[in-house]
Formats: C-alpha cells, sequence, structure tokens
DNA sequence: CAATCTAAGGGGCATTTACCCCTAATTAAC
DNA sequence: GTTAATTAGGGGTAAATGCCCCTTAGATTG
C-alpha cells in the first residue's frame, strides 16, 4: 500500500478531536499525524519538520488563536498544507472570512463521515472542496462584497466597547474621548450598518466575531 | 464476555455522533446502539422497546427538541435510562438545567476519551458522574438558588423578542400587548436580573441559552 | 372568605439614544 | 501642494428607554 497521507486535527474540544482522529484513521488513504488545541500549539508543532501534515482539519472557534488567524498566520510560513475548516459556524461572514485566509474547504460538523473521507480524497485530488451551499456563498459574495462596513480601527474599538451595559459615557471615559465622539462613531457605524439601535450593533458585532458572549 | 452495556448518542453534528460512537465502541464494557440528530428523534425511537438504551450521552443545544427537554420527557416515561450530557456549554444555569431535568452527569466536549470511559463506568456504578468543577458548582448552587432569576412566561417571551432590534412598542405589537405593558415587564426583568440596559438583557439572555445568535 | 399573588395596564419624568446638522486639525493621496 | 479622507470634536432635537409611581381583574392559597 502506498503511503498514507498525513492529517492533522485542531479542535479545543478533545473528544471531538480524538474521535474525527479514529475516523480519519478509518480512512484507507489518511492517518492522523497528532491532535491540537488550538491554532499556537499547531503552528508551534509545525516549526519541526517531522510534524508537518498533508492537510490539517482546523476548527474555526478556539482559544488562544482562533482558526482564520492560525489559517492565515499558516499560509505564509507552510503554504503546501492544506486547510479544511471544520465548524459549527454556518454564518456567512465567518465562512468566506475562513476562505479568504487561505482554507480550502468548509465543511460542517454535521457531516457524515463518508463525505468528510471524500472532502479529503477532493482536496488532494482537485484543491479544494466545497459542498454546494458554499459555492452559492462564494459566487453571491463577489457581487455584494466590497462596499461594505469597513470600520475603522477606532469605530471597531468603540462596537467592541459598545457590547456590554456601558453607556456612551463610560465608554467614551473608557477610551478617553469625549461622549460626543463617541456619538460620532455610533452614527457613522449605524449609517455603514445599516442598523436602527445598539442591539443591531450587538447583533452584528457577534455575527461577524467583533464580540463573543 | 458478558453483554456489554448499549449506549445511544444524541448530537446534532452528524460527524461528532459517528466519532463518538466509533469511541464507544472501542471501549471493553460498552457499544454504541445508534445515534440521533436531536430529542425527538430518540425519544420516539425508544417507543420501540428494542431502541431502549441503558445510557444516553445527550448534547444540550439541539434543532427540535433540545437536550434539557428531551432529559426533562424521558425521564418521565423511561426513568431508567442514565442521561449523561456532553456539551460545550460551560455556564452554570445551563447545566444546572440540565441536571435538574434528571442528568446524571455533565461532560464537556473537551474531554479525553479514557475520562469518557470512565464516567460511563462511574454512571453504572455509583449512578453518577461529576467532574470536581461540577460538583462545585452543585455545591454552590445550593446557597444562592431560589431567589434567583426565575421569569414569569411573558416575561420570557418578551426577553427573547427584545434580543432584536424591535423597538419596544413593536415588541408590544407582536405580542399584542401595549407599549406599558411590555415597559412593565422589562422593568420587573431588569429588576430581578440586576442589569441597566437592554444591552445587559441580550448579553443574559445568550449566557442562559433563551437567545441563540 | 380574606389575603396574597400575578398578569395586565397606565402616568410622569429624567436620562439616554438616535439622528440630523457643522468645524478644525492631521494624514494620505494625487 | 492642493485635495480628499480621516479623526476628533460639538449643537440641537425628537424619540426611545429606564425608573419610579399606581390600579384592577383574576387566580391561588391559607
Amino acid at each position: 500500500m502506498s503511503k498514507k497521507y498525513t492529517v492533522v486535527i485542531v479542535d479545543d474540544h478533545t473528544l471531538l478531536s480524538q474521535a474525527i482522529s479514529s475516523l480519519v484513521n478509518g480512512f484507507d488513504q489518511f492517518e492522523t499525524l497528532y491532535t491540537c488545541k488550538n491554532g499556537q500549539e499547531f503552528i508551534d508543532k509545525c516549526k519541526n519538520e517531522a510534524f508537518i501534515p498533508d492537510l490539517v482539519l482546523m476548527d474555526v472557534n478556539m482559544p488562544i488563536l482562533n482558526g482564520i488567524e492560525t489559517t492565515r498566520q499558516l499560509k505564509k510560513e507552510f503554504p503546501q498544507i492544506k486547510v479544511l475548516a471544520l465548524s459549527v459556524e454556518e454564518n456567512e461572514e465567518t465562512i468566506l472570512k475562513m476562505l479568504r485566509a487561505g482554507a480550502v474547504g468548509y465543511l460542517l460538523k454535521d457531516t457524515r463521515k463518508d463525505i468528510l473521507n471524500n472532502a479529503l480524497i477532493e482536496v488532494l485530488e482537485k484543491g479544494f472542496y466545497h459542498t454546494n451551499s458554499v459555492s452559492q456563498l462564494l459566487i453571491g459574495s463577489l457581487h455584494k462584497e466590497e462596499q461594505g462596513a469597513c470600520l475603522k480601527p477606532r469605530e471597531e474599538e468603540f462596537l467592541k466597547l459598545a457590547c456590554s451595559e456601558m453607556a456612551y459615557k463610560e465608554i467614551a471615559e473608557t477610551m478617553c474621548l469625549s461622549p460626543k465622539t463617541i456619538e460620532g462613531y455610533r452614527d457613522s457605524v449605524y449609517e455603514k450598518l445599516g442598523i436602527k439601535n445598539r442591539i443591531g450593533l450587538v447583533l452584528y458585532a457577534i455575527k461577524t466575531g467583533y464580540f463573543k458572549p
């Protein structure tokens, strides 16, 4: 039998890692090299050549270093490693961020094991794997892209602080600015995002990952 | 070899179910009977005697029928089935709700497989399994219990609707009530939860699972 | 059957937010 | 080197929100 392709699973849920690891070991063409609990751990491992896998199954939400940042950093130093995102997150922004960061596929954890096997094979053969729904998302994103909500650094800071019980006055104090400036940020953020009140702001911040509840 | 104990895994993440299923099949004393994608599916299965397991690994967050409700209903009809909660949720409220519903243990998905095996064995031997952290939680809950935030049905309804960009006026319309009544709900909810504004309300709703962003 | 609890509704008022307007200094771009 | 964009700031006003107060009709319960 030809040499198996090596896979690493990066996920903070140890049980899931171990379980997927054993699934992968059951596949003909693949074997698990090791598992990691977060992105930083994985990047550190890759510094040693013996620990560089062919393919990595990467969770998106992880402590320390999340999947998006990990993928971005990984692509700089080790572009040969294929990253397949594996997540529960189904929202557009997250998926697109992950793909822009360099993932060659996005699988939901709600997936059958034969589909996982298939995805792994396709990634090796075609270089990528996309379900129909993700492909549609990609096409759609070509249109509405660009103009969208690009917040300035200070507006992002404000956005994060606004996801708390603080009044704008208090946010102003925290950011060492006048309340009026904060209200200015708010107004322009509302305009950019097309929202009407602070609740919309919190929902947006959660959806896009600016704020994790 | 004596007959193995049967286990069912209930989790909407198919991959995880399948993976845990194969882990369980690797344990000496246990075998997977089948897996389910939500609570309703499992309860329906149990109507047939051949599909009643000794033990069930139950996810908390699931579509259709969640882990808490499933456990509650299960305990009425099939009290002999031991329910072990298996979740990513680490917050007090959720854990306590699940245990009150009748789960005999609460495992985080961030768990090693030998610990899972151990937990399954302990549940059969002692009737329950608790990590130190969960035990501490239980002790703590004895003190502060009761007085805590028990929202009335209408207040809960309001809480969920308040986690949107709707103004209270619109919430009032949706619930077919006067704005003033809604404001009354808001005031008493704020009082019970010790919060100061609607952001706090959204954060609470997310933390306790009333609202999933 | 009286006492309490609860759900529904409302009044008044201070504060906070939302939504416009506009300036002035710095920075970046052409 | 003028233009445009960014960042910081402010003024005024209307609506929404937060925070007290209070009434009444039905349950619940002692």
